[in-house]
DNA sequence: GATGAATGAGCATTCATTCAT
DNA sequence: AATGAATGAATGCTCATTCAT
């Protein structure tokens, strides 16, 4: 038994390696412009290796979703644990989110092609897009939660259904990350910089806005 | 000059069938997949003569963004017009916005695309990517417009700053959007399945939300 | 119309200029050991090409098939001009068969080729396949009609299905040139080492043997 | 003595085991998709395994020919011994040949494949491939020890050399059985279905031909 | 002997761009 | 100006074979 748990151990392992090597690929070329050849370098495996653990290319891209979601989840899951009021929650995990694709942001970008690709019926079957699918759920049920929780302590209004209300934050949410995200890049767009603002007051400014919004007075 | 106004014309309007064709091959084939091969023979041009008018597949596509942000900016900036206040205008130009995507998918795909290449040297500088820039800065310029005259007329907080407010509204009804979008897709995320909602009623919410949080009260 | 006609023609003679080279390929290297890379460059042309001729590399396959399929056909429709008894003429479409199966052994293997792959459906809706069955057909039709000619002049016995008498006669005709080109490998199969013979001698052995199993008393 | 004779037994059935688990895969896979994989797999072995009881794929695919003709053999060896006449003898080994042919097709195609790659001459140093050399040969001596004792026997023609007629046989008799497979496929090329035949009825009409075409009055 | 993880050469196909006519 | 034939770089994936354990 310990034979099979050490060997299934390093097969693990080496499926990580492989997800971290891809993660410095993308962080050195760009999401798309990442090579299974340069994959397998960084890795420093044979090509042929990186297909004994992932069917295809998409299946590393989703695995990196697969992690990103999950060490999001843990993260914002935390929120719902603390003695305070569901609006506050809400806005500590709008925080938390913000916080990690601030500093994960090869994550966002797993996370965004994970939203592109998933309607093409064949990706749709592999375990990683299961394993996401779950996390966003649960991603999903821990703002509807907090959500939930702020409607009945009377600290968010409850004109809103919960879950459109958690939709909106988390598209929201996202769309203001993407905003910041802009302002990094080399040449962004020059709109950007008339105006002086940081990540995080953005961040602040944008978690401010929608909790008062939602606020019950 | 007569004839070189009608020449200029004839290119121009040559110009306009090219994206005018591209548009419809992306309706058919999808942003990506469209081939320079199908932009060609939807226009009835020989594939080389797409070149004599851009210079490349992306300029093509620059293009798009820019005839597509031109017209959002025209609908916006009507709401400047209007005798109400800040709040309702800012309000009313969100909507004039999500309504926009919602009818211009593809002009909401280009915009994305814009923002994602923008940071390459190459692109950064040819001609369609300056005047998207422009009409991006006109287009911050409306917004930021709107929320200076509510402060001004007190129907806005003015504990946030104009031009940070308008990119935290940019960003967030893009996402909002792309929310919105992906529960049209044939195989979206279940965890959309599990929300009932529909466009309108997201954006609904969504305008109530950021118009309630910037309210003055 | 000269100028399309021109136009077709260069196109055509490209074409066959590809089938050519093809040939010369498949000579040097063998029938499944042609890559497109080797194809283009004895064609000298451009590997992509070769994709504007033909849609894949069965495609050229196939159209070899054709080729080869045309011209045998060509020279057993010959015979049936000829005055001569129906027997007379079956044994001479045999003899034009295995003449030109031995004359180019590349139609042979396409042959084969062609009858090992016609169950994949996706090929089965090739132009070239679909000329090939016509060729097929048309062979068939041949040897069909030599069969009843002679058994009307009394020259076969008609205890035979001539459809079915000329299946036989394909086959075992295609078998025998299979025989007779192992012996023309470099290692061939040492039985045949024991069998002093020609390729004259077997194929005059085996139409004298069907000659006289048909031939009428 | 025992002890290695068990070991060498053992070594023997792995052998025997592999060479069965090879032709289930191909039963279900085809002839050329068959990977080592698929044939570890199946046989419950471990993949380097497979490579301590054969040399390579190839050495696989000529113990299966190596199989497929010993039991050939014995089939048509038995012929032999019967009291009848050279001419029947031939015509029922022929019959041995394709009954045989009709029901193990595998072997058919190994029988192929053999012939295929003979002439590479890797392959032809490698024990499997001496053994169907030799069993290649016993079959020709076979039928032309039929041959000859038709011709003592004033049954078969004697204008005709043994050996070539036997080839003659051999190779006519190949073809017919290939055609007759070729019908059995889904997508068969198209003249097959204008013909109206059972394997049955092709072979009896094969073995009338050639039989009264050898046949001394 | 048995294993199976690792290997990497090999290959068909696509498509934006060019340029001779 | 207009064309479209030609180009060739670029890339994901397979699978027989090896070898360290």
């Amino acid at each position: 038994m310990k034979k099979i748990s050490r060997k299934e151990k390093e097969k693990l392992a080496r499926r990580e390696a492989i997800i971290d090597a891809t993660m410095h690929v993308i962080e050195k070329r760009g999401f798309e412009a990442a090579t299974m050849d340069e994959i397998a370098e960084e890795a420093e495996l044979g090509k042929g290796t990186l297909y004994l653990h992932f069917k295809s290319k998409v299946s590393i891209y989703l695995a990196i979703c697969e992690r990103g979601s999950k060490l999001l989840n843990q993260s914002m899951s935390k929120v719902l644990t603390k003695d305070i009021n569901g609006l506050k929650m809400v806005e500590e995990i709008g925080q938390s989110y913000l916080e990690f694709i601030q500093l994960n942001p090869i994550y966002f970008v797993a996370f965004n092609y994970y939203e592109s690709i998933i309607d093409e019926d064949v990706y749709a079957e592999s375990d990683e897009a299961l394993q996401c699918e779950e996390n966003a759920q649960q991603a999903m049920t821990i703002i509807v939660r907090a959500i939930q929780i702020g409607m009945q302590d009377n600290s968010i209004k409850d004109i809103f259904d919960p879950k459109e209300l958690g939709l909106i934050i988390w598209g929201a949410s996202k769309g203001v990350m993407h905003i910041a995200f802009l302002k990094e890049k080399k040449n962004h767009m020059r709109v950007l910089d008339e105006v002086e603002f940081s990540f995080e007051s953005l961040v602040k400014g944008f978690i401010q806005l929608i909790g008062t919004g939602m606020k019950k007075l």
